[in-house]
DNA sequence: ATTTTTGCTACGATTTCAGTAGCAAGAACA
DNA sequence: TGTTCTTGCTACTGAAATCGTAGCAAAAAT
């Protein structure tokens, strides 16, 4: 019954015994899914069964465990009658994401 | 011989047909340590041990699979008698995602 | 009342990661 | 020259995370 760990600030993390916020971030952010799940949350709110499909049909599991986490976070909450959707701290956080679309146009030319 | 799949946009990837840069660079950033391992590359060049003890010793394996996705992605590059170190592109990419400490910093007192 | 949709849980198969050991090549000594 | 140390990395095994599918209970729609 072991169950999933949810980085909080403060305490350790994976690779990183002090446990800054700046870690513990990374530490969620580079778990699979959590990217494209804020990302796929940026418009309207979303079903859950909407955001499976919006994520390429992940495992349920896996995308309850994610959404849990970042539910623990309070980056992303779930409304009743509309489904999931970001806080206004996860709107900010997706904010600072936005400009990597543009980088990622001019990286995936420099690819070929 | 299975070789490690190396997101390529254009190419499909994990619950994305699309190839959209955005998407494959989404899969590539949430691989784990990815993240982490970027951000310890913010400063000067490190080699690959010293890179392994900023990330609080993860496996070599590991560090090397995501070393040889980065360097294939043209986001890290291994300088003769320096060590790993971020490209150009792989600078900019980090600058995107500066803002993150502060915003952890927030974040973490509002969990606190 | 029946069918659909929704939000999940269960479970086995597969993939990834962790952790340790160790090796070949080069530099630094001796 | 020989020995030791560092560096970059590969190999291997067990543990953990993820995938993919099935399915169920509750609510909504028909």
């Amino acid at each position: 019954m072991t169950k999933s760990q949810k980085p909080v600030p403060g305490r350790r993390v994976r690779g990183s015994a002090t446990g800054r916020p700046v870690m513990v971030l990374l530490d969620l952010l580079g778990r699979r899914w959590v990217l494209r799940i804020l990302w796929e949350l940026r418009g309207p709110p979303l079903t859950f069964r909407a955001l499976q499909a919006a994520c390429g049909g992940l495992s349920p599991s896996v995308l309850n465990a994610r959404l849990a986490e970042l539910r623990d976070s309070l980056i992303v909450e779930q409304r009743p009658d509309e489904g999931y959707a970001l806080t206004r701290q996860g709107r900010e956080l997706l904010t600072q994401l936005a400009p990597l679309t543009a980088w990622s146009e001019k990286w995936a030319k420099s690819l070929g």
